[in-house]
DNA sequence: TTGGGG
């Protein structure tokens, strides 16, 4: 195996030179236009595999395997359009793709800012890095030719969440709020984009509603009111999770805050909760700030927040179902995520949900043996759920006095979407509308003791 | 050593 002369140390390889180059130690520059997520190895390092590519090779690009023997060691690259600098990388071949393989013994790697970097001082260098003079001649120069050049998202297919469905191999354009350890090396990021993922229906039977109750959320600990003060009122917060919770990923290491591409992702449903999912092949990469889609996506958001009666879930357009009225119609709908994170513990709100689930979940168990109304809904919007409840003369204007079983049932299956009484089928609950309030039952703990209770709303028979 | 483009 030969390695570079002493004279031949200045000696930077063109990509396709390099993939000419095979069992050779070679020296390039690149383009990075992907990441995969890092890993622990089945060995004693971590590995963070790069895709880069350069003018004389812009498609589909060479893989980077970097090794190093902690997370921190490894390449992050800050943003797709980054430029990477490789010394002494071994150039190997499987199969039919040739690789560049970064040994922690004698490689060394330089990162710098992509198209709209200025400066030649890379922002991170492995240990063995030495900078030289003649290195801004590459950098300028592949900063010259990424101007000119396709950034990767606007050719890749990307999905918004509100186009989500269930399937493998989807690429999600979004924002990074929030990661997460849920449990011991257990990592959960939360994701979103602006839009609302779409409804989807309710498969379990309303009697589980007794044993194992519908969760609020996919996390087992809710998140605080803190963390969730700081994401978006608007727009579904999606929960990730790999996989195979033992894969050993490094996504502690992500950065919230930053737009991502995710690519060849999954998506599923979870007690009717939608979830992504990280698989072993995923891959990902930051955005610039200024990327086409990041741009779209965030006007596309401003336009929505700033409607004054556009608080609504998207799939409720025109508007919601006619199930339902309520008092104060001239009060502008908010959002769930918004009633969550209100700053005062007392205050009352309009909005648009669906009724997942009721407890107890026979009409003839809805009110206590002295008569009193005295039941508990499962709400959801695209922004959060919560259980609300529904009590006394609130419920009497909910159903309209009190009526006979039969004619409960068949409320009781209006609003929770069923389609028809004693069917197997799952439910589809239709969007509502209704007044909520927030009160607390403990003085000495309010924020701890917070509860939600419908109010001003009626059934329309 | 590890991973290997799905």
């Amino acid at each position: 195996m030969s390695t570079l002369k002493r004279d031949d140390d200045y000696k930077f390889l063109r990509i396709v030179d390099a993939i000419a180059s095979i069992n050779q130690k070679v020296n390039l520059f690149g383009v990075v236009i992907e990441t995969g997520l890092p890993k622990q190895t089945k060995g004693t390092d971590c590995i963070w595999c790069l895709k880069i590519v350069d003018e004389s090779h812009p498609s589909p690009g060479i893989f980077v395997n970097v090794f190093a023997e902690n997370f921190e060691k490894l390449p992050r690259v800050e943003s797709a359009g980054d430029i990477v600098q490789l010394s002494l990388v071994l150039m190997k071949i499987h199969g039919s793709e040739v690789y560049a393989i970064f040994n922690k013994k004698y490689s060394s790697f330089a990162l710098y800012e992509g198209r709209d970097g200025s400066r030649f001082v890379p922002y991170q260098v492995s240990s063995k890095f030495h900078a030289r003079e003649q290195d801004k001649k590459f950098i300028a120069g592949l900063r010259k030719w990424t101007i000119s050049r396709q950034p990767e998202t606007a050719s890749s297919d990307s999905l918004s969440l509100k186009e989500i469905n269930e399937g493998h191999r989807f690429n999600l354009t979004c924002k990074v709020l929030h990661i997460c350890e849920v449990k011991e090396g257990e990592w959960m990021l939360f994701v979103w984009d602006g839009t609302d993922a779409p409804p989807v229906n309710v498969h379990t039977k309303l009697e589980e509603e007794v044993e194992n109750p519908l969760p609020l959320q996919l996390e087992a600990s809710p998140l605080s009111r803190d963390v969730l003060r700081t994401f978006p009122a608007v727009g579904t917060v999606l929960r990730m999770t790999p996989e195979q919770c033992n894969e050993k990923l490094g996504l502690h290491l992500l950065k919230a805050g930053r737009w991502v591409q995710f690519r060849n992702i999954s998506f599923k449903v979870h007690f009717g909760l939608w979830c992504g999912i990280l698989q072993p092949f995923s891959k990902f990469c930051y955005l610039p700030n200024n990327d086409n889609l990041v741009l779209q996506c965030q006007r596309a958001y401003n336009e929505r927040v700033k409607r004054k009666w556009d608080r609504v879930p998207l799939s409720s357009f025109p508007w919601p179902s006619h199930i339902t009225d309520t008092d104060y119609q001239e009060v502008p709908f908010v959002t769930l995520m918004d009633i969550l994170c209100y700053p005062e513990v007392t205050a009352k709100f309009r909005c648009v949900v669906r009724v997942l689930a009721t407890f107890p979940t026979h009409p003839s168990n809805f009110r206590a043996p002295c008569g009193t109304y005295r039941l508990r809904l499962t709400l959801e919007d695209p922004t959060a759920r919560l259980h609300a409840f529904l009590y006394a003369k609130d419920a009497v204007k909910f159903f309209g006095g009190y009526p006979s079983i039969d004619t409960m049932i068949k409320l009781q299956n209006a609003l929770l979407g069923v389609e028809e009484k004693g069917a197997e089928k799952p439910r589809n609950p239709p969007w509502i509308q209704c007044c909520l309030k927030s009160y607390y039952v403990d003085k000495t703990n309010i924020w701890g003791s917070r509860k939600y209770r419908i109010f001003g709303t009626q059934l329309i028979n």
